[in-house]
DNA sequence: GCAAAAGTGTTCAGATTACACCCATGG
DNA sequence: CCATGGGTGTAATCTGAACACTTTTGC
């Protein structure tokens, strides 16, 4: 290893693949591309790690400035370093996945270009993007059968049926209700809330919050929460 | 985001945790430092992406050089990326795990001063390797238990015995021999050889050898391999 | 014949699956 | 009173954990 190390060097970027739960299906925000490479199209948002930052500082500045998110729950996914994967240098990208909770969901992103899409119909992608996605949905995926990370995509307030769909929709398969309930209130990390949601002609439901407390006590020991 | 992005830029390297068993401790392989920051110290095997190799080229690239060893199971681990984790300047480096079998773990390493220590000895590390290596132990525990990952640390043949040492090593705990071996043999991914395995003044074990073919099957169906 | 590691089954408890009906509400 | 989603229990099966003795070999 050399005492130092000087140029070329690749330039280093983070990209954030940011979901969220419209109550049905599993969506990811894309930002429109103002520049060439890949002028017009759909992308996930990022930029360059300036030189002063952490990686993750990084993944929530650019977070903020292209979509106006902030305080998403963050996790680093990949790092994707092909040499071609951006046309016009050597870069490097560090990849995260977000979520986020509907409230942020339906709130307009600063970002007039920054739009979302269900991930069961997402448009052509600049760069390596689409398989960057579909590395964060296998993660997503893995995760939710065995960590508690579904509450991250829920309204603080949620019913049973509501976390039900979440599951589905990610899962892409059909869970049986009872035996949903049975184990999602297993773990006792729900708490029954006082209220109830009413919505529509029927019985209301009763609504739950998730217990952090509990949660953190649950992760510090390796956590498991499967469904 | 920048049309093109320019100077300063973070360094990239690359890091390598290589595990290795010896039949009764896990090993991770070290190097010492020749040159300042952290002269003398012992240290993870990497060092400088080159700007026209991926990530896994330059893994296996310094791995090469610093050790000797090649074609070994390598696996992105993590990006670390805080800001003063190198005292020279900005340094980016993605972390990756290796899985050496016994016979790269015996023989001599190129570099005189590359070195096998077990994981429950470990000298003091340079930089952030020391948090680096406890990332990748939790990693390699965690894929154990759902991933037919042994076999990267065992020879070509080997006996029951052996594997289930491996998991208690990796592990720290002792296994129950009649489940261990049920288990293992319930995935129909280990084919008894003809061979015995003869060692001392006991009864010889049978050997058995690793079925790539259902490896590869199981892998693609997103597989498990549980203990 | 003895020391040392290999090899082998059963029982029990808990978890997982499959499955169908009544309840509360608004209109 | 009816349409809509909310809410509940049980039986059958599978899985995981605990547990002890016989076999084969070299010396």
């Amino acid at each position: 290893m050399p005492h130092t190390y000087q140029y070329p060097r690749a330039a280093l970027t983070v990209d954030c693949v940011v979901f969220g739960f419209d109550g049905s299906e599993l969506q990811v925000l894309l930002i429109r591309r103002a520049l060439e490479p890949f002028k017009d199209r759909w992308a996930l948002p990022g930029g360059f790690v300036r030189v002063e930052e952490t990686l993750d500082e990084a993944a929530r500045r650019e977070l903020e400035e292209e979509t106006g998110l902030r305080d998403v729950f963050l996790e680093q996914l990949y790092t994707f370093g092909t040499v071609k994967r951006d046309p016009r240098e050597r870069v490097v990208s560090v990849a995260w996945f977000a979520l986020v909770k509907p409230s942020v969901v339906t709130a307009d992103t600063d970002a007039a270009e920054a739009k979302w899409f269900s991930v069961n119909d997402v448009p052509p992608l600049a760069f390596d993007h689409a398989s960057i996605l579909a590395t964060a949905l296998t993660r997503l995926r893995g995760k939710l059968t065995y960590q508690p990370v579904g509450f991250e995509l829920l309204p603080p307030k949620f019913t049973l049926t509501q976390l039900q769909r979440l599951y589905e929709a990610v899962l892409g398969e059909e869970l049986d209700k009872r035996n949903f309930r049975k184990k999602a209130l297993s773990h006792d990390l729900l708490i029954p809330l006082k209220e109830k949601h009413q919505e529509g002609a029927h019985r209301p439901a009763q609504l739950f919050r998730f217990d952090p407390v509990k949660y953190e006590r649950l992760k510090k020991k390796g956590f498991l929460f499967e469904i």
